[in-house]
DNA sequence: TTACACTCGATGCAAACGCATGGACTTGGC
DNA sequence: GCCAAGTCCATGCGTTTGCATCGAGTGTAA
């Protein structure tokens, strides 16, 4: 193998081993019995995005597959975090956002969760690493510096079956959670 | 929210954007049909470490609950890809390996998914660029200089439920799968 | 030797997942 | 208007996951 691609898996292994060292270490902070990361990942989303999302945007934010992201919502739903309204402009579409107790749980979650990411990333790394992580991993996600979504050039298909770490899905920060705090 | 606070969240979520998109990304590259990425990771992790494994230490490189893992194993034994032995050092334990079906499969794959992750990668980031992520995800992972494992300083309960992304789980790279192509 | 605390991996069971598919709706061409 | 193709989300169903727990083995001390 090249050196082109030698340096290519090798930074591929390592934000793998990353990902799952942190994701490990974040799950283990015992705030995730009564919502699950994969869940706060999906409040965190609605949270961030303040008008009401389709269910199909969410899911490029999230590494579950439709049906999986469907249900999830459902339970979201059911326990009155989550609206799903019909959307007006598309009879097949629904507009998911958050109910004022979602964004509360949301916020309230997202506080301890917001420390924890904090403490655990500066014991690691420094301030211009972040910074640069950061940087290389809005390319990597095909973010633009405005910090726009950024739709997938090709729209896969949803083949997905990892993650699962899927599991992807994980969790997403606070940051949502402390606009109160912000500026 | 402090400087800092914000500085180490913006980092932590978009490396789980990166994470999601890449993965989703490669899962839909259509080579997961016989093993899972999940599968792979295991079959990766097990051919990169020559020696047997202990499921307990495999369990640190994949995002995966101990019984999900052993249950996973139980199906690479059944299908002849890996060897549980017993551990004559410690009749609690097993040695987990890769049976030479196991490790031709891997390296099979493995050069297909390495083709992938490169082509992902270099479509995004300068070489530059990944030599600085590597590195940064390697403080991150707690990964020393010399690619030692690393084991986590402060062994966490085993609640994962993350991932998903799941789980995590992901797909390594074919390090293991190229040693044929390799100096 | 025995007793007790601990570690390791397997198993019962309910919850959650992915794949395949279906129904409702939209879109574009005729 | 009408029909074919495509999009969007929900549901059936088998598989996989996590949590709780268990039995077996280890290590230490009395």
């Amino acid at each position: 193998m090249t050196g082109r691609g030698r340096l290519a898996n090798d930074a591929w292994e390592s934000l793998l081993q990353a990902h799952a060292v942190l994701v490990k270490e974040l799950a283990a902070q015992g705030m995730w019995t009564d919502i699950s990361m994969r869940e706060y990942d999906v409040l965190y989303t609605l949270a961030k995005c303040r008008e009401p999302l389709r269910l199909a945007e969410l899911n490029r934010y999230v590494l579950l597959s439709q049906p999986a992201l469907s249900r999830l919502v459902d339970r979201l739903v059911a326990r009155g975090l989550v609206r799903r309204d019909a959307d007006p402009a598309d009879g097949r579409g629904v507009r998911l956002s958050l109910t004022a107790d979602g964004r509360a749980r949301q916020r309230e979650l997202g506080l301890r969760h917001a420390r924890d990411v904090t403490r655990a990333m500066h014991a690691r790394v420094s301030l211009d690493e972040l910074a640069t992580l950061t940087a290389i991993c809005h390319q990597l996600a095909g973010i633009d510096e405005a910090g726009s979504p950024a739709r997938p050039p090709n729209q896969t298909t949803n083949r997905i079956e990892a993650h699962g770490y899927a599991g992807a899905g994980d969790a997403r920060t606070q940051d949502a959670g402390a606009e109160d705090a912000r500026a």
